[in-house]
DNA sequence: ACCTGAACACCGTTCAAGT
DNA sequence: ACCTGAACACCGTTCAAGT
């Protein structure tokens, strides 16, 4: 499925090629060149003209490669979830479902674009549903029902999604400087609970400590209906 | 703040105009009229343009009511909000949570489009805060500390959009049909998990039944933590 | 005051052609 | 086999003008 369809890694020529001579193009170097530019720039920046120009090729050369730009985006969302390593299956079912959130978390924070892609198109390639099997596993050695398992694997999915495309990203200072004038400008009388609380609701806005906080409660949740059944 | 620019809602030259004849523009009747076509049509089929053929003005018209799309996306996600009707605050907190959160849930999957418009986006106006506001007061009132309170509203406001892009729009059965073809698929050697429970697996994937379930786990989380508080 | 066409600087993609 | 410019049908938005 897909990703065979290069022409095969060959250097052009090996030798003595300048620096700025650039390897064979593939779909793999395509997507590549498009993830590094989505890490530094916003997915509405990302174009197949400004891609083209950026690996020094006309426009139309990305269709060779790629029958469309949803095609070379879903290509640049499976070789993000292709190169996540899954952790080693360690220690308790919580602690291995922990880790595997957490080094998806860490991939989706490291490339903010990565969860915006698949916004209303679901995952379903094996690079992806990989690390959902590793999940699973762990859910139902531990003892989770079929449905439980498959109701907790969508949860969690729904929350690291979730949480990459609608908290602040990386929460910079500017991000917390823009809620906190925001809240300031709220009328107390209707507001009250609100503005009491105000500095925690801004620290709550994005950050490591708010994504673990809510991956723990959730967990917490998974380990009663574990209990209770 | 905002809304107030508009012209007034006068129909011009009351009496005997034909059914055709559109009211006075303003930015809420713009608004509303986005809207309706986002009902109907995706984020991306919305153009300035389109907007404006379909209300029957000149495009450059709506700029004299927006000062950008963005504005007028701002605008929609408002008009979004600012028509929940919150549920009245009774029975227990967790009661009292569910409601609101249910309330919310119908409105971003009666309007698709109103999550996605939030997308790295922070929710501030206070026809939004209105709603963190009473699901705030809930939690106070139950013995929820600030920083917990703040972090509970943070989870599920994350949980409510991350459902609403990340899942199957209304879980249609060419998406279910989907979902089970690409499972079946797999190789059977590596996904012994996945393909055991695929029928779960493709059932949890969207629907009310899923969302419900996965609210009632971070309510079960939730009083866990004021239990042990 | 309110509305707007033309124009500019972009898009994704088809097509017919270049080597 | 691989690459590409021109062209088409779109975008959001600025500007200068119309009533």
């Amino acid at each position: 499925m897909g990703k065979g369809q290069a022409t095969g890694d060959v250097m052009p020529a090996a030798g003595g090629a300048p620096e700025t001579a650039s390897p064979a193009l593939s779909r793999e170097r395509i997507a590549e060149a498009a993830l590094g530019f989505l890490d530094r720039h916003s997915l509405d920046e990302l174009s197949m003209r400004r891609l083209a120009a950026e690996l020094g090729v006309g426009t139309m050369t990305l269709y060779g490669y790629f029958r469309s730009k949803e095609e070379l985006l879903d290509a640049v969302s499976d070789l993000t979830f292709d190169r996540v390593a899954l952790p080693p299956a360690e220690g308790s079912w919580r602690e291995q479902i922990r880790e595997v959130v957490m080094v998806v978390h860490r991939t989706l924070a490291h490339h903010p674009a990565a969860a915006r892609i698949r916004a209303e198109r679901p995952i379903l390639t094996p690079g992806a549903l990989r690390i959902t099997e590793a999940a699973l596993k762990s859910l139902r050695e531990a003892g989770f029902g079929a449905e439980d398992a498959a109701g907790a694997v969508r949860l969690v999915f729904t929350y690291l999604f979730g949480f990459a495309t609608f908290n602040p990203a990386r929460s910079t200072a500017d991000a917390r400087a823009q809620a906190t004038n925001a809240l300031a400008a709220l009328p107390m009388e209707d507001f009250p609970e609100m503005l009491a609380i105000a500095d925690q609701a801004v620290a709550a806005m994005g950050g490591e400590k708010t994504f673990e906080r809510g991956l723990d409660l959730i967990l917490d949740g998974l380990e009663a209906r574990l209990a209770s059944s």
